[in-house]
RNA sequence: GGGUCGGUAGCUCAGCGGUAGAGCAGCGGCCUUUUAAGCCGUUGGUCCAGGGUUCAAAUCCCUGCCGACCCA
C-alpha cells in the first residue's frame, strides 16, 4: 500500500490544519438524535403530505423546521460558491446537507474548508425541502468526528475491482449500495432463523470448534496445535456429533449456527470456512424436518425478501432466473436419475450403466476407475440432476450405500430415510431420520473409518449407548441459502471477508 | 491441478512497438436551492514484478505474483 501520493498528502495537510486550529479531528463520541436515511424518508413523507391541496390527517414524524443532530460520512460534495451541498451517510441511508459559510461564522467556515470527502462529521441543523424537492438539513453547526486520510473509491462506478472489493470489503461497503444491502439482509436472515427456531421451542447452543476427532461428515479438516495441552486439534467439519450428545442429555430440540472448516478447494460455491445451521428435534423424523425446512425458508423469504418469488438478475439487471418458493416438489432419487439417464437405468447391468455414463452421458471425467456401481449413479445425480433442480425439491429415498450412517426406510429397505433439499441447482439442506441405535452406529462408523481406530469418536458412541431419543435432523448451508435468497451467484458475495491468498 | 481473460492516475477505463491518455475524484477560479450540478483552468504514473528481443517495450516473448471465469 503506497503511502505517498498527492491525495493522501493533501488530506494530511488538512489534518495538520485542523490540529493547528485546536480542532480534534478524531472525537471520542457524538450523540446523534436521528439517522440520516430515516430523517430523509420521514421528511419526504411530510413533503408529500404538505404538497397535497387538502392534506388528510396529521403529519407523522419529522416536519420542515425540526431540529436534528446527525452523524455520518461525507459521501458527496457539490460546491455552489456561497452555498454548498453535501451528502451525509450513515447505515440507514443518506441525507443532503446545505452549508452556508456565512451561517457557520468565520472560524467554522475556515474549519469547514479543511474537511474532505469521506470524513465523518456530526452536524446540528434544521430540516427543509429544497426548490428541487430534496429533503435537506440546513447546517447550523458541525463537528469533525473522524478524518479520512485516504481518498474513497469513485462515485460513478463505485468499486469494481473484485480483488479490492474482497480484500478491502470496507471500501466495497462504502462505495456499492447493493453490496451493503446484501449483508444487511444476511444479518436479517440470521435473525429470522433464530426467531423461527426459538418460536418452535428450540434451544440454541454453541459446541466446540476445536475437536480431537473431526466427525459428522467426510471432509478434509484443518489441523492446529494446543501448546498447553500439548496435542493436536482439528477445526470442526460439522456440528452433528456434539448436538446429538445434547439429545442424549435431554435437550430435545436443539440448534446451532456456526462456522465449519474444510481444507478443500475454493470456488464460487466453496469457502474454506462457511456457516452451517444444524437442528435436531427429538421424536421427529426426516418428514418432520422436511416440513421444518420448508416452513423456515418460506418464513425467511417472506420476512426478509418480502416475496416467495426470488429473482436473480444479471449484470444488466435482467431477470435470468426466478425461484418459486411457493411450490415444493418431492421426488424419489431413482426417478430423478431415470429422467436424465433413461427409464431402464436401474434395470441394465452395472457394466452397462458405467458404459452409458461414460459414453452416452459424457461423464468420463467424473467417474473414477475404482467407483462402485452406486457411485456411478451418484455421479449422474450430482452432475446431471442436481444442477437442474432450480425450484425447491426434496429428493427422497436415497440408496442406503450413499448414506451409510442413516436409518433404513421401512417401506423400501434399499433406501434410507434421508432427504436432500435442492434449490438453485445446489444442495441446500440434507435431512435425516437420525440413527439412535448405538450398535448400528458403531458398525457404520467403524466401516467408514476403514479400520483406523483413532478416527472413531468413542465418546460419541458411549453417549449413544446411554440412550438417544429418535430424532429428525437437518443441516442448512447458510451461505448457499443467502446466495439463493439474495440473488448472488458467488459465495464470496455473501461472505464479508472471503478467503483469498495473502498478498506478500 | 489445467485452460481462458485481466492487472496502466485515488476510481472506471482507453492506448497494444515510436513523447503516458480520457472521464470522474482532487486542487485553483466563477456561480446564494444543487444533486452523476455546470463552466474555465490545473496537479497527479515503479503502465503488477523480474528477465529477454529491439535503435526504441505499457505494447512483443519468457518466468513469477495476484484476481475473475470455465474445466478437473
Amino acid at each position: 500500500m503506497e503511502d505517498t501520493n498527492s491525495l493522501i498528502e493533501q488530506r494530511r495537510q488538512n489534518l495538520a490544519g485542523l490540529n493547528a486550529r485546536g480542532v480534534n479531528p478524531f472525537m471520542n463520541s457524538f450523540s446523534p438524535d436521528a439517522q440520516c436515511g430515516t430523517v430523509r424518508t420521514e421528511l419526504a413523507r411530510w413533503a408529500e403530505w404538505n404538497k397535497s391541496p387538502e392534506p388528510k390527517g396529521e403529519p407523522v414524524g419529522l416536519a420542515e423546521g425540526a431540529r436534528v443532530r446527525l452523524a455520518g460520512r461525507i459521501t458527496a460534495h457539490r460546491d455552489m460558491g456561497k452555498s454548498q451541498f453535501l451528502d451525509l451517510r450513515d447505515v440507514s441511508g443518506r441525507i443532503q446537507l446545505w452549508v452556508q459559510p456565512k451561517v457557520l461564522g468565520e472560524d467554522a467556515a475556515e474549519i469547514f474548508k479543511l474537511l474532505d470527502l469521506a470524513d465523518f462529521i456530526g452536524i446540528e441543523g434544521t430540516l427543509f425541502i429544497t426548490r428541487m424537492g430534496e429533503p435537506s438539513v440546513k447546517v447550523e453547526s458541525f463537528t469533525p468526528l473522524g478524518k479520512s486520510l485516504r481518498p474513497p473509491p469513485g462515485k460513478w462506478h463505485g468499486l469494481e475491482d473484485t480483488e479490492i472489493r474482497y480484500r478491502q470489503r470496507y471500501l466495497d461497503l462504502m462505495a456499492n449500495e447493493p453490496i451493503r444491502e446484501v449483508f444487511l439482509k444476511r444479518s436479517h436472515i440470521l435473525k429470522e432463523i433464530r426467531s423461527f427456531f426459538h418460536l418452535r421451542g428450540y434451544v440454541e447452543v454453541e459446541t466446540p470448534m476445536m475437536q480431537a476427532i473431526p466427525g459428522g461428515a467426510a471432509a478434509q479438516p484443518f489441523k492446529t496445535y494446543h501448546n498447553a495441552l500439548g496435542c493436536e486439534f482439528y477445526m470442526r467439519i460439522a456440528l452433528e456429533l456434539y448436538l446429538k450428545r445434547l439429545l442424549v442429555g435431554g435437550v430435545d430440540k436443539v440448534f446451532e449456527i456456526g462456522r465449519n472448516f474444510r481444507n478443500e478447494g475454493l470456488s464460487r460455491r466453496h469457502n474454506p470456512e462457511f456457516t452451517m445451521l444444524e437442528a435436531y428435534e427429538a421424536y421427529g423424523d426426516y418428514a418432520t424436518m422436511m416440513e421444518t425446512v420448508e416452513s423456515l425458508i418460506r418464513h425467511i423469504a417472506l420476512t426478509v425478501v418480502g416475496t416467495l418469488k426470488i429473482e436473480h438478475r444479471n449484470a444488466e439487471g435482467e431477470v435470468f432466473k426466478t425461484i418459486d418458493l411457493s411450490h415444493w416438489r418431492r421426488a424419489r432419487y431413482k426417478d430423478l436419475v431415470c429422467e436424465k439417464a433413461g427409464d431402464d437405468w436401474f434395470i441394465v447391468s452395472p457394466e452397462e450403466r458405467r458404459r452409458r455414463a461414460v459414453e452416452d452421458l459424457k461423464l468420463s471425467g467424473d467417474i473414477a476407475a475404482g467407483y462402485q456401481d452406486f457411485e456411478v449413479t451418484a455421479a449422474v445425480f450430482e452432475k446431471l440432476v442436481e444442477p437442474t433442480l432450480i425450484q425447491p425439491t426434496f429428493v427422497t429415498h436415497l440408496p442406503k450405500q450413499l448414506v451409510p450412517l442413516a436409518k433404513i426406510s421401512a417401506e423400501d429397505p434399499t433406501t434410507v430415510e434421508v432427504f436432500e433439499c435442492c434449490i438453485n441447482g445446489q444442495e441446500i439442506a440434507p435431512g435425516y431420520t437420525e440413527q439412535n441405535d448405538p450398535i448400528a452406529q458403531r458398525e457404520a462408523l467403524e466401516y467408514q473409518a476403514g479400520g483406523e481406530q483413532q478416527k472413531l469418536d468413542e465418546d460419541f458412541l458411549v453417549a449413544l449407548e446411554h440412550g438417544m431419543p429418535p430424532a429428525g435432523g437437518i443441516g442448512i448451508g447458510i451461505d448457499r441459502l443467502c446466495m439463493m435468497l439474495l440473488g448472488q451467484e458467488s459465495i464470496r458475495d455473501v461472505i464479508l471477508f472471503p478467503q483469498l491468498k495473502p498478498k506478500v
